[in-house]
DNA sequence: ATTTATGCAAATCGTTTGCAAACCT
DNA sequence: AGGTTTGCAAACGATTTGCATAAAT
């Protein structure tokens, strides 16, 4: 249990903190007051959030816009965030799937572009790993996919 | 056949840019120069490009970056384009499948950025359908869908 | 002649970066 | 102390926009 990107699923927010905490330090990174109250953000919205909408939650701690934006590219650097991009022009970003333990893909509302996990049923993944084997063949590696479904949300109507 | 968004799959290249001049002139505008070109260059691309791709291939006709992006925008609204974004900064444009006669998905190289056209099964477009019945079921109404692999292109290894 | 499209340059806007001060260990 | 992180402001880069000129009908 020494290592990391398994043992995370079984365990609580606590846990969430020092596997984080973990893959941190073996970056030679600390895990900093701003780092953690931006993976305690992201970890509690159950959602993508825009980098606005993370300060926004975290309004008290009064977190530099620039240190967000460097919090949350180590923190995808390290495997602990994931940047999700729908259509706009703003990035969002979200817990990454080796701390939720779930695999998801996203509704996109086109008219307040709010994104939604979506979860998907294993066999759309089996689909998508044979598909995966059929760029293989094309002389392309898949490394991830994304799988998003556009349109308006229950509160767009 | 008065009608368009169905007239254009047996036809060449002659009546694409036919289809392409009605959908404008629907909207009140001309097809200009400068579209016909953007027009020939996406749709002779088989794969989305860049502005600065467009450019590039266009390079003879000294299109000004601001206009080319004008048509563009103008053009994904009219349907003759669509918007295609893959993680990095900028926007890649394609001739829209309602002109290509083919549905089709991505795959993006995260080294390199390029971006091909990837054809799936009816079979996966079938569990796709599927799923758009569990969003609606869920409030949301689904208008499209994407579905991207990332990874490494042949060419990056 | 009238309306629409283009080019150029300036303006936007999200995101990144340089650097000195603040923090940790 | 020695190295890391933060805040602030300036820098960036793709995309957009204002406006006077050119093109099309």
């Amino acid at each position: 249990m020494a290592d990391d990107h398994l043992d995370v699923h079984e365990g609580a927010i606590d846990d969430l903190h020092v596997t984080v905490g973990r893959r941190l330090r073996v970056a030679g990174m600390r895990y900093s007051r701003s780092r953690y109250a931006v993976v305690e953000v992201i970890a509690g919205a159950g959602r993508p959030l825009t980098l606005s909408e993370i300060l926004a939650v975290d309004a008290g701690r009064r977190l530099a816009q620039s240190s967000a934006y460097r919090n949350l590219a180590e923190l995808v650097d390290v495997g602990v965030a994931r940047r999700v991009d729908a259509g706009d022009d703003r990035s969002r970003f979200e817990l990454h799937e080796s701390l939720t333990g779930h695999h998801h893909h996203h509704l996109v509302c086109d008219s307040c572009g709010r994104v939604e996990d979506f979860h998907v049923p294993d066999e759309f993944e089996k689909q998508v790993a044979a598909l995966v084997e059929v760029a293989a063949d094309g002389g392309f590696r898949v490394d991830a996919h994304r799988f998003d479904m556009l349109g308006r949300c229950a509160e767009c109507r």
